[in-house]
DNA sequence: TCTGGGGTCCTAGGACCC
DNA sequence: TCTGGGGTCCTAGGACCC
């Protein structure tokens, strides 16, 4: 047995209670965000999940339901998101210094060598979060990150563990695994549940229990992992330094089809440039790039294509990626296609210290350098952001959102006004 | 009419080498 | 009849996560 002890702290249904953070007389009420687009919801509060409203959903298909019930739907507003995200993870440090930011809405603490009661422990870090940034947040408790996330789920259902359960050395451990779907195991997806309910394991218990010979040849090394982490073997040891990005991905649907191919290079544009800023950021340049443009998903005749790109010197270089991204785009596209989406990824990543330099090289490194410099300076302090030409002026394909709150936070203009 | 975005890890199979 | 064999590296695609 392992001697790690991990909680998992989990914001309740994050966008939706940042949205209640700024708008108090949405408590109780029932309240939906939407991805891009307004397309899907992809949060909701305790009171929409009552009424039936699935995750992932099309906002369209649920109209009526939306409407009968007076939900509050509100478009995504990742800057407040993030915003909000960033001080919580700051109060969870304040708690252990070894932390893992595993997303934009969870952590995983490491509470090992704590002497002193997990669960007391656990309900300070809750109410600490809360009186603080305002965010209701669960935490389960385990020897491993698996049983940490089980602990999670059932801290949220139970209405006698008050969003905190700690299931190290718990004489209920079996009967909570027994209560725990298969597929709501973390690490077994869609795929994975099929085999296993084939073969008769219905539950986290019936998983763990499992023979490992089996698991091994028809799950392979990841199943096993989690079957090891439901026996209380530690395979996920604590991350607090994340390793460097491998790609780093932008992508949009476009707010409505796209047909020509000038506003198909606008479009790619402003993502290549979106990514450089990404790149700049993390002090890294690519190596190559993959360009890719889409139909939609839902029509007969869908085209999908992408093209890669070698950078002969990796680059962070807006203006290299944008000239890359439109070469791939005049490849990718097709006179007879509404386009949906577009996106670029960039990929071989390396810290741009360690830039190879090419003999042949003909681009004036040190001066792209210092004007990626001024421009991101820029960037910071403005609220509309310098853009390039290619970028486009009016950018008719831009994303909808039609019900984007303020951002509270991270704008000057849209601060909270009191009246 | 309307269907998200950004990641990771693992594996199988081909290319290539000696 | 028999058509080397074993290793490494790389890539595309699958599965999963939030």
């Amino acid at each position: 047995m392992s001697s790690e002890i991990f909680a998992l702290v989990d914001c309740n249904n994050f966008y939706a209670s940042c949205e209640r953070v700024f708008n108090p007389a949405l408590e109780g009420r029932p309240v939906v965000v939407l991805s891009n687009n307004d397309g899907c919801i992809v949060a909701r509060s305790n009171e929409a999940k009552a009424l039936g409203l699935k995750m992932g959903v099309p906002a369209f298909e649920v109209r009526d339901v939306l409407e009968k019930n007076h939900v509050e739907v509100f478009s995504s507003n990742y800057a407040l998101y993030a915003d909000m995200s960033s001080r919580v993870m700051e109060t969870l440090s304040l708690f252990t210094p070894d932390i893992e930011i595993y997303s934009i809405d969870e952590a995983f603490l490491n509470l090992a060598g704590f002497n002193r009661s997990l669960t007391d422990y656990g309900r300070q870090i809750q109410q600490t979060v809360k009186k603080w940034t305002g965010i209701p947040v669960t935490v389960g408790i385990a020897g491993t990150k698996t049983l940490a996330k089980i602990a999670n789920k059932i801290a949220k259902q139970s209405a006698n563990a008050e969003g905190v359960l700690d299931l190290t050395d718990s004489p209920y451990l079996d009967e909570a695994l027994a209560k725990v779907a298969v597929e709501k195991v973390w690490g077994v997806g869609i795929k994975t549940t099929i085999k296993l309910k084939r073969a008769g394991i219905e539950t986290a218990l019936d998983l763990r229990d499992a023979d490992i010979n089996w698991i091994k040849n028809n799950l392979g090394v990841v199943g096993a992992r989690t079957v090891y982490e439901l026996r209380g073997i530690c395979c996920y040891p604590l991350e607090s330094n994340p390793p460097t990005k491998q790609s780093i991905t932008v992508s949009r649907m476009f707010g409505r089809d796209v047909e020509s191919i000038e506003e198909l290079k606008e479009a790619i544009s402003s993502y290549a440039s979106r990514a450089g800023e990404k790149l700049r950021r993390q002090g890294l340049a690519a190596g190559s790039m993959t360009i890719f443009v889409t139909t939609s998903r839902f029509i007969k005749n869908m085209y999908f294509n992408f093209r890669t790109a070698e950078f002969p010197v990796a680059t962070n270089d807006t203006v290299e990626l944008i000239r890359g991204a439109c070469r791939c785009i005049d490849r990718l596209y097709r006179r007879d296609c509404a386009f949906k989406k577009c996106g670029i990824i960039l990929n071989r990543l390396v810290p741009q210290k360690q830039v190879q330099a090419n003999l042949f090289d003909d681009i004036d490194r040190e001066k792209s350098r210092r004007l990626m410099r001024a421009v991101d300076a820029i960037n910071i302090r403005l609220n509309t952001p310098v853009r390039w030409a290619a970028e486009g002026i009016s950018q008719p394909w831009q994303v909808k959102f039609n019900r984007r709150s303020g951002r509270f936070t991270t704008s000057w203009n849209e601060l909270l006004q009191v009246v």
